[in-house]
DNA sequence: CCGTATCCATATCGATACTG
DNA sequence: CAGTATCGATATGGATACGG
């Protein structure tokens, strides 16, 4: 999603904010590793439906913006590790609210069975 | 913004409520009509770069979601006024910290100039 | 004034195949 | 394992003109 970054003619800091996390698989990718720091592939199995194309693709943008730390390792075979910065994980706080809402006021009535509550 | 709503598979609450306020001009028009109920023109103007079609289908969707009261006085002129519900205040109230959050990490550089710092 | 209709541009996402 | 390359589908948004 991009929206007014290019022209940097955001109106209001929920502007630059959606800019940040307005990819449609964006805010799973965040919920993911705020838990814990995760591999490529786990990411993969974990998002069931995204393709690696669109799952690179979120993840260069997030490391770009500052949200996403990348951690190569040089091995064989090789393996990529992704984790929240600090930014990262206040960018998650700050999400929360927004979370419940969404909880309470769109699904409530549709609730993955089992599933404990999320944000 | 149509992400996963048709399927009704979202994965969390940030999912869903990322379609209601996943539209382009979305937040800036709650947060136009936070401050006071507007006339369709008045928003147009206000958010200048929105076109009308796109206007009214962002306000057709809020309307649809529970965000948004619309009111049509039969006048002559026409006048239409829109309006947030309950509930669209209480998006508002949610989508506050991340404005927040975009307003220090994300602009901060940058601001409109002269004008007063706004979520 | 408050929209709808039509046509079009492009962003975003996806499927598949392939590489270091 | 962790990606990139290529091609294509679709959805969203925009320009313009016109109607109630």
């Amino acid at each position: 999603m991009v929206t007014r970054r290019a022209e940097n003619a955001y109106h209001c800091g929920i502007d630059a904010a959606m800019d940040v996390v307005g990819g449609k698989w964006k805010v799973l990718i965040l919920w993911a590793l705020d838990e814990r720091p995760r591999r490529f592939g786990e990411l993969r199995r974990e998002l069931s439906g995204v393709t690696e194309k669109v799952l690179a693709s979120h993840l260069r943008e997030l490391e770009g913006d500052g949200i996403v730390h990348r951690e190569a390792f040089a091995e064989v075979p090789p393996r990529v590790e992704y984790s929240l910065t600090d930014l990262g994980r206040s960018l998650n706080r700050a999400l929360e609210p927004l979370g419940l809402w969404g909880r309470e006021h769109v699904l409530a009535q549709a609730p993955v069975d089992g599933d404990p509550p999320r944000p």
